[in-house]
This record gives C-alpha cells, sequence and structure tokens, in this order.
DNA sequence: AATCAACATGAAACCGATTTCTGAAAAACC
DNA sequence: GGTTTTTCAGAAATCGGTTTCATGTTGATT
C-alpha cells in the first residue's frame, strides 16, 4: 500500500476516488508515490468492497464471423474510452453453453451484459433478473419485449429487400436462408422475406429454401441444389452476405449470369459485397453504431438512468449490380 | 452464505475447492444448499484471497481482422474449456494504448496475458516482469527473444512464397506489403521476401513497393499505382491475402489477367482464397492451433511447468491457380 | 471572542472468499 | 483399554480496497 506517503489507505483510495476531497498537498504526495513505486490498485479488492467491477460480459456465437468481429471490435473500442474492459465469450449457439458462460461472467461480477440472440436458457433469464444484472439484446429490434434490444428490425429488412425483387418482377424466388436454430435474427429475416412473397402469391416450393451454415462452401453446395433444377428461380434471397457470395460464386461457375438470369440478394453489407464482379445488392447494416449504442447503454444505465430500453437502428438498401428484372420481362 | 446449511465459511469454500477433503454426508447438504439457493461464488472475493482470477487477458490490434477473429475465437473455446475467461483488449497498433490496456488488465488482476505482436512499450516490459505475470507473443516464432513466443516462422514463410515465384521463373516481382509499423510480423515476412529477390538479384525499384492498410479498397489503389506503369511487374507479392484479394480484383478490372500476365501470392489462407477465381496461390496458416497452444502454454504455466518456450508451427505453402511462370517463358 | 458549520483526515468495519491454526472426534496401534 | 495418529470442521486472520463514523482543524458568522 502506498501508505509510504505517511497517509492512511482511507486518503488513498480518496485521493484516486474523489480527488478534490483530498487537499492539493495530499494529493499531490500521493502521486508522487503512485509513481514512484508504480502503484496499481487492485481490482478484485475494490470489486469487492464498491460492488462494481467496471467490466462488461459479451456473449455471442462466435467471434469468426465479420459481423461479430466488427461489432465486437467497435464494442471494445467504446468500453475502452469509458474503462471499461469486455469480458468476453460465446456459446456457439448452443443455449446450455450460453448458461455456463453467463454464470461464470455473473460469478466475475460483470455490471453489464451483452447478449446476441433472444431464445435462452430459462434459467438465465432468472439469473440476470435475480442478480439484477442490466442486460441488452443487440443486433435486433423487439420493442415487444421485456428488456431492451437494440438494432435494426430484421423482419423490416427481410420485406424490403424481398419488396425490391418484387419490384423488379421477380415472382419465383428462392431462399438461402442462414441457420434458424437458436437464431432470432436469422429467423425474423426469413420471416420478413416469406411475408411479402406470400403477399404477392409467390410463396416458394420447399425445394427452394434452404439453410446453410455461415460458409461459402455451404451456400455453394445449397445453390448448387436450387439452380440444378431446369425450373429454377428467378432470384434468390440469402440470409446474408457471407451465403450471397457462396450463391453467386456457384452460380458463375454453373455458367448462369448474375444478374441476367438470377438474380442475388444479401443482408449485412460487407467489405467484399462493393468489390465483388457483379456487385451485391444488400441491406446495409449500421454495425458499429448498434454495438456502441449498445454499450452506452448499459453504461448510462449503470450510472443511474432507467427505464427498459428499445433502439431501433436504421438499415438501407444498397442497391448494386446483382440484381435485374427477371430474363423473360 | 451458504452458511444456512449450518456448516463454516470454510467449511463450504473446502467442499467448492477440495470436496475430497469434506465428508460425504456435509458435502450432499452443503450442494443441495447451494442449489436451493442458487449459489453463485463471488470472483472477486475468490480472488482477492487466492491471488488467481482464472482470466487471461488479450490484447491484439483489431478484432477485425478474420486472423485475429478466428484466432480469439479459437482461443476463446479452448480457454472455457479449462474454466477460463477472456478479457479482451485492442491496442489499434498504438503502443501507448497497448500499455494503457495492458495497465488496466494487470490491475483486474490477469492470469496470463496474450499479445500480438513484439514491438512494444519499454514500461509494458517491466509492468509485467515486476508483476510476474507470464505473457506469449503470438503468431511469430522468435527463439532468439527472452520470452516465449508460439506461431510461424514469418520470415521463412517470406521467403518459401517468393522462392516459388523464383521457381517459376519470374525476376520482375512487386510487393504490396501490409503496414509495418508496429507490426513484427508483417516486416518478418517482408524481410524473407526481399531476401530472396536479392539473392536472385531481383531487389525491387521503389515503385514497386508499397505499403497499405488491411481492406480491400486501399490495396486496390496500391494495385493501381504498381500496375499503371507500361514497366511493371510480372508478379505480386502481398502482405496478406486480404491485399491479394485487392489486387486481384484490380488487376481483373484493369484487363490484367491472372495468372498469365501477372502472379499474384498471399499469406494466411482465408476462406476466399480457395473460392476465389482465379484461386489464390498463399501459405496457409494454422491459426486455430497457433492460438491453442498459446493459451495451453500459459494455462500450464499456471500449474506450475516452466522455462521459455519457443513454439513454432509449421506453415505450409498452398499452390492454387493465381501463379505461373511470366508471360514470355 | 464565542459559536457553529464545513472540511480534511484517520480508525475501523466491511466486502466474501481462502487458508492457517487448532481442537475434538474417530481410527489405528500396541 | 489406553495412547497415538489421522481426519474433519470451525474460529479467526487475511487479501486490498471502500465507506462510515468520529475527530480535530479551519473558516465563517454574529
Amino acid at each position: 500500500m502506498a501508505k509510504r506517503a505517511g497517509v492512511s489507505t482511507a486518503t488513498v483510495s480518496r485521493a484516486l476516488n474523489n480527488p478534490e476531497s483530498v487537499s492539493t498537498g495530499l494529493r499531490a504526495r500521493i502521486n508522487t508515490v503512485i509513481d514512484e513505486i508504480g502503484y496499481i490498485p487492485d481490482a478484485s479488492a475494490r470489486a469487492l468492497s464498491s460492488r462494481r467491477t467496471r467490466t462488461i460480459g459479451a456473449i455471442v456465437p462466435t467471434i469468426d464471423n465479420a459481423m461479430f468481429a466488427r461489432g465486437l471490435q467497435a464494442l471494445q473500442s467504446y468500453l475502452a474510452t469509458q474503462d471499461y474492459l469486455l469480458l468476453l465469450s460465446t456459446n456457439e449457439y448452443d443455449l446450455d453453453i450460453e448458461l455456463k458462460q453467463a454464470r461464470n461472467l455473473v460469478s466475475r461480477g460483470i455490471d453489464g451484459l451483452i447478449l446476441r440472440g433472444d431464445k435462452r436458457h430459462e434459467e438465465l433469464r432468472r439469473l440476470l433478473l435475480s442478480q439484477k444484472i442490466p442486460f441488452v439484446n443487440v443486433g435486433v429490434y423487439e420493442p415487444d419485449k421485456p428488456y431492451p434490444s437494440v438494432g435494426v428490425d430484421n423482419a423490416a429488412a427481410g420485406r424490403r429487400i424481398t419488396q425490391h425483387l418484387m419490384e423488379l418482377g421477380h415472382r419465383h424466388v428462392g431462399i438461402v436462408a442462414a441457420m434458424q436454430r437458436n437464431n432470432d435474427r436469422a429467423q425474423a429475416r426469413l420471416a420478413g422475406v416469406l411475408q411479402i412473397l406470400e403477399e404477392h402469391g409467390s410463396a416458394p416450393p420447399e425445394r427452394w429454401m434452404v439453410q446453410v451454415n455461415y460458409n461459402l462452401d455451404d451456400a455453394r453446395q445449397a445453390a448448387r441444389y436450387i439452380l440444378a433444377d431446369g425450373d429454377r428461380p428467378t432470384a434468390l434471397v440469402c440470409g446474408n452476405d457471407v451465403i450471397a457470395y457462396g450463391v453467386m460464386l456457384e452460380a458463375q461457375k454453373l455458367g448462369i449470369a448474375v444478374p441476367r438470369q438470377l438474380s442475388v440478394v444479401g443482408f449485412d453489407d460487407l467489405e467484399w459485397s462493393r468489390h465483388l464482379q457483379p456487385s451485391l445488392t444488400t441491406i446495409h447494416m449500421p454495425t458499429d453504431e448498434i454495438w456502441v449504442k449498445a454499450g452506452e447503454y448499459l453504461v448510462e444505465h449503470l450510472v443511474g438512468a432507467s427505464g427498459i430500453m428499445h433502439r431501433e437502428i436504421d438499415f438501407s438498401l444498397v442497391v448494386r449490380e446483382s440484381t435485374a428484372p427477371p430474363a423473360g420481362s
């Protein structure tokens, strides 16, 4: 302890947390000693007595996904400016793992928690409630839910991009969706897409609807499956940009011209989408903004703000070269 | 406290950490009460008295980079199996930020630290030494350094892929390197590439050597700059796969055929590299293995293993379609 | 000059676990 | 059966801060 400065621990604590309450002289002396011996306060002790850790936890399905990586980066940068640290866990889309990770995080005394996904273990719900840990569901906008969410309205995004295809005249539309299991974001997108299709009497046959994992190989395989048939759709809605890339690669390999013979759309607007040949029509998601806002919500909540927050972030349709009217029109 | 079970805190602690030392009856009673009231031990208190947090810190330049995202994912998964948690920070290639983040992590009582990069603040070196915090430099193999490292020998990788170009007969080779500032990995690769080029009397002119950021736009711009000239190289070595993608996109746009008129190579072997048209010749990096090994080293070190470790992980050259003998040969 | 409020500081309790020390009971030994 | 050893569990100290409470000092008020 920096009591080498000849002061009590109480005074050091005050000098650190509430400098104005300590006289200038003492404060200077304390700071000198701190620099001298390289004193670093013990956060565990601090946490133990103050019941605050200045740590925010985050549980995402995986870090190895461009959207999450980007969001986490933005979140971490923001938290750093507020002197918060990010305790990171992944659940690999498994609710039991999520619960276990959450227990661990809670045990660590996180001040707040950021979750990706709505489907969660009932137990986790109780845990967060009983421990009074504020949390946000990030990446979705769900104003009806009894807990805060910040993100885009994914169903609306699904409707928007499908509408675009409808306006171009497509009536034979297939869907290569992302895995729906425990993924509310993917589910909402799919629901939005289907809604518009049904409104136009274009609900796709079984064969034109596939779910795939987040990688190029699986997306290509799905595209091969759907496009192999003689009677194929004139447009494909993909659950995200990565899937769309795979679909376009496979279309190219099969000699199907995009967009002349097949329109392709995605979601997310990753960096590649602008650069692809042809470039990809997609829904732009302001990922950084979403995650930073989520962080802001928690931080503000921790200093006293209150009330459930639902924050909708606007997405936008980015029309590029991968969509055009269907061949026959 | 679960002293509702009618036992002392000491016994509860023992039941949790060293179950064999508690009689079966008591243990059962304690476990029952724990389940009943949903008792979760306070990690802060535990850390305070045991001086261990079961937390590993990591400081990387950015999460938003496919290689780091992937490595962190692998590391986090591994740590989860060992009941360790990952405390994540980024330094954005800035040493001062890194020091600040490290201070914060140390204050949190991390048991070990994973660092990406060799160049660091002198102060940080001292800090880690004085606090006796084990750490590893990940992503590079540097057996001569006085601290552990686990990764590939990037200079050797640079030599290897350049050798491949030499064998194909290229003598006019340009370089689009990654940013060198505070990036030992990028520096080592570049050094390896230059070494081989010089051995073949093919040191590139100024104009053929550019440094760019990790994104497609910058890479394309660099390619445009190098390839605009009438007298252009027959091959380009790119600092990583993302840069190579940008270069190939731009070459395509400029009407320069890859590999017939221009060979392109990268490093990392990201998912896209197999799928590109033409597919990319590159150096495969076993990212998962590297990061998991780094985690293993720390965890093992914390239970008593000792000695500086330098672990070399093998890279491999993956020859695909983006390289061929130069046009004239 | 006397009274009182405001302020700066230290002493000590406290946060919730781990760990050492100690004693009582049970097991082992002769 | 008496003594020694082992096992089990509780009391209490400890980790390093924060925070309440008490106290002495200074400055303002009248």
